[in-house]
DNA sequence: AAAATAATATACCGATCGGTATAAAAACAA
DNA sequence: TTGTTTTTATACCGATCGGTATATTATTTT
């Protein structure tokens, strides 16, 4: 790895953070100097502009939740464990190494929706794999005959994604972790109830 | 009503689709101007700033959707009616006169969260509210009998308010009106259960 | 209608915005 | 080690930011 492929994964680790947190809008150039250190010289060596930075960072961040979603779902071998990880990431969210300030689909999807192209489309796909995932997990239980009840395999996965965005926001903005806990629960009985 | 409380209302009508859909650190005092077509001069005769606008603002849109949401729960006489005209009104969430750019709550939580306190404020007793209005229904429903199995109205009213606002960033970010439609289903399905 | 008051427009403030040209420094290749 | 290329720092650009002082125009009140 060359010198500045080091310094943009520098930048990159540095205001992931500072992205989530205040957005793309309210993220300025000396936020970014003063987070990595570095002046504007050095960012504007590595990265074509402050969108540059965004979307990378973007990737970051998602590639960080993803990372952490996809071992816990690889620790379990039956459909409903690997349902069920969903669950449990989210309710103990803060244990895990999550980017400060809240999910960054819905930070990017609240932020970007009239403002910036891009990091709408990256958002959006990123959502989209997500309930693909979870829809061939659904599908996958109902072809080996662990789940047996009749159900949409999109509407589980849109519902559960919803549901958990939704708390995602609640919890944040009320402060009380146990509304976090109240509401997964309730997306446990759904998954639940398909078993 | 003085000419200058004509004004004031007059500039929180005219940018209130702008806040909602741009945020407060992307909505500029020149996006106002623009916007009712007056000057900084009377903005800020007024406003003390940019920050009262916006709190007027927040005011005014979340006053806009309870006005709504009051109407149509109004409409119905049994607790079951009146739980099922807010799927009514997301589902139909176009159709009626919200403010453009999504859920002010949901936009304000995601943005305010690290940057603005007293809007953060704002949405978190607007949500609150919404919360308590939600349980009151069901335990009115469980006095009076229309409600027989057991159930903790909290948790209800969290997982109803966490769907609908995960709805509205999902049906937002993917441009599809049919994800919409297939949570508020979900929605209603678990109303229903309660009956 | 005249005087007092309130509301709006103009012109400007310093600070910060994102971005760039260029020079100094560090890393690399020979 | 020397020469070349890449990376970083400095200094600056015009534009725009939120905000204000003041002049001008409406709106009230008398």
């Amino acid at each position: 790895m060359t010198k500045a492929e080091k310094t943009k994964q520098y930048i990159i680790a540095q205001t992931a953070t500072l992205f989530n947190k205040k957005g793309y809008a309210g993220t300025s150039l000396q936020d970014i100097t003063t987070a990595t250190g570095l002046t504007k010289g050095s960012i504007y060596g590595n990265f074509g502009g402050k969108d540059e930075v965004a979307l990378a960072v973007f990737d970051y961040n998602i590639s960080k939740v993803k990372g952490i979603l996809r071992s816990e779902v690889a620790k379990h071998h039956t459909i409903k464990g690997k349902l069920m990880a969903y669950v449990d990431v989210y309710t103990h969210f803060p244990k895990f190494a999550f980017p400060d300030g809240g999910c960054p689909m819905l930070n990017t999807a609240v932020e970007a929706d009239d403002t910036h192209p891009q990091l709408k489309q990256k958002a959006r796909d990123a959502i989209l794999r997500w309930k693909k995932s979870i829809e061939t997990l659904i599908e996958k239980g109902m072809k080996n005959g662990e789940i047996v009840k009749p159900v949409d395999p999109e509407q589980m996965a849109l519902t559960i994604m919803a549901t958990i965005e939704g708390m995602i926001m609640i919890a944040g903005l009320t402060g009380k972790p146990q509304y976090r806990k109240t509401i997964m629960l309730s997306v446990s009985k759904m998954i639940e109830d398909l078993f």
